[in-house]
DNA sequence: CTGGGGAAGGGGCCC
DNA sequence: GGGGCCCCTTCCCCA
């Protein structure tokens, strides 16, 4: 009787503790249930936090750095009006003590174990190479530190890549947003400055030099003379000789096929310089037309020096006109100006028309006549010589007048033209583009009859003589002021003396020197 | 400083 | 419409 009974208590207790030990358990289970769920719930509310935050600082970054972008690019515009004549060297110079932008799909590729650029260090410009360099796009002003920089990591083929921008803000270094376990978003920012160089410090180096790349892309020119190393004809040209507002490899240059390697990409980086809104970019590199007109010139059989240079002459083909469509005028030719024979006259005749005619920029140039009106005709820009739009100048010279409708108008200045010819060739004042080249010597020249003008110099054909003396000159203009001195015709009279000059040149000589106000 | 020649740039006209 | 010619202009260099 006693061992059941001490049976019965124990199975009693056993129970009891059991039931206990279940009690335990569910309140222990249940506590930590309760604070785990608190804990994932703080942790949750911490990175949606986190996750707004970041969104927001994102936010204000991609502002900030477009209104840096717009703001870069007026001051460029602004600033990239030299008055000198001397544009390649003053565009230099500009370009390194205020800063330029680069194109914003323009690659340049750092040299390999090179942090930093050297000015004179040899650039490549590598267009969708799909190699291991390192693609740096940057929008930078120099004197304003640290800016915007367009980056696009190697292998990224989307070209609204290249409108991501990342800015660098001081005080948030760019890896302290960079998660990459808690913030999937924002792959872009992640090929960040650390890809570019280990510091800051080198950073900003790095856009320096940059900066270096990209006024050389900008103020590129064909002086022959000055630089005739340029010419090599089978090398693969320098960076300066390409153009800035297409990527274009440099290898391809030897393959007529592979000219239009940017082809395939639908936006321009001089969009982004002249207007990064949205501003409809009228690019038109190699189009049918301009290639067209640069085969016609290659086989004009005026020189080899056309076909051999054909590095120089993408400088040629990046311009065409259109007589079609509503597009605005975009001054991409900024790159192939500054040629030391024009010295840049026409390059700045056309800042200054800027300067004075905004609206070059903002309409169509490509308008057909009739469609201005009187009014905006006679505040049209001016032409390379300052004269108004559809002004008979040129020294006055007796015309006709309107007798021919200029229906094609330059899409730098406006200046009209009756036929497109005419336009081709007068835009090559602000494109640079010289397609006859003497056989001779390195001499290029826009017009085939000023080739042709030329090669008397290499003949000593002059078939102009003096019928009063022996002096005998290859052009009819160079005679007829030789006949002033023996006339003594000094038809040019200063209006503010009595001196009086047989040439005009000596008339403005003469007034800067004596008469100058200044 | 002026004058003169060489040569190139730009553009209009004519065929 | 396009090519060639011509004219005007301008810059550079030199005497």
């Amino acid at each position: 009787m006693a061992n059941v009974n001490c049976t019965v208590f124990h199975t009693q207790i056993a129970s009891i503790m059991e039931v206990l030990a279940n009690a335990a358990v569910a309140e222990i289970c249940k506590v930590v249930d309760d604070d785990y769920a608190v804990f994932r719930l703080e942790i949750t509310q911490s990175q949606k936090e986190n996750r707004g935050l970041r969104r927001k600082l994102q936010l204000l970054e991609m502002k900030v750095a477009r209104e840096r972008a717009e703001r870069i690019v007026r001051e460029r515009a602004l600033a990239s009006r030299p008055s000198s004549v001397k544009i390649l060297d003053r565009y230099r110079e500009m370009a390194r003590g205020e800063g330029h932008l680069t194109g914003g799909h323009k690659s340049f590729v750092k040299p390999a174990g090179h942090n930093t650029w050297r000015d004179d260090q040899p650039i490549t410009v590598d267009e969708g190479s799909r190699t291991s360099t390192q693609h740096v796009i940057m929008i930078e002003s120099a004197d304003t530190g640290p800016g915007v920089k367009l980056e696009r990591s190697e292998g990224e083929e989307d070209p609204r890549q290249s409108r991501d921008i990342q800015t660098e803000m001081a005080g948030v270094p760019p890896v302290a947003m960079q998660d990459p376990t808690t913030a999937p978003v924002q792959p872009r920012t992640q090929h960040s400055i650390t890809e570019v160089s280990g510091t800051l410090n080198t950073v900003l180096k790095t856009e320096t030099n940059t900066l270096t790349v990209t006024h050389r892309l900008l103020h590129t020119g064909s002086d022959h003379r000055s630089d005739p190393e340029r010419l090599e004809p089978l090398g693969c040209p320098p960076a300066e000789y390409l153009p800035i507002f297409r990527q274009r490899t440099v290898h391809s240059f030897g393959d007529g096929d592979a000219l239009d390697t940017g082809g395939n990409d639908p936006s321009c980086s001089y969009a982004t310089e002249m207007d990064p809104g949205n501003m409809p970019l009228v690019l038109e590199t190699q189009t049918d037309l301009s290639r067209g007109d640069w085969n016609r010139h290659s086989s004009s059989g005026y020189s080899e020096g056309c076909l051999d240079k054909k590095g120089e002459g993408l400088v040629v083909d990046e311009v065409t006109v259109k007589v079609e469509g509503d597009v605005p005028p975009t001054w991409n030719a900024a790159n192939h100006l500054g040629d030391g024979h024009s010295r840049g006259r026409d390059f700045l005749d056309y800042r200054k028309s800027l300067e004075t005619n905004p609206d070059v920029i903002t309409h169509s140039p490509l308008h057909m006549l009739g469609d201005r009106d009187p009014e905006s005709t006679s505040r049209g820009p001016s032409d390379s010589h300052g004269h108004v739009l559809f002004d008979q100048a040129q020294g006055g010279r007796a015309t006709s007048g309107n007798s021919k409708e200029k229906r094609f108008l330059c899409m730098f200045c406006n200046k009209g033209f009756s036929c497109l010819q005419k336009v081709e060739i007068h835009q090559r004042v602000h494109t640079g583009e010289k397609p006859f080249s003497c056989t001779q010597c390195h001499m290029r020249f826009t017009q085939a009859g000023h080739l042709k003008r030329h090669q008397m110099v290499h003949t000593g054909e002059k078939p102009y003589s003096c019928t009063q003396c022996h002096m005998r000159f290859a052009q009819a203009g160079d005679l007829k002021r030789h006949r002033r001195g023996h006339t003594g015709e000094k038809p040019f009279s200063c209006p503010l003396c009595e001196n009086r000059f047989s040439e005009r040149t000596y008339l403005r000589i003469h007034q800067q020197k004596k008469h100058s106000t200044q």
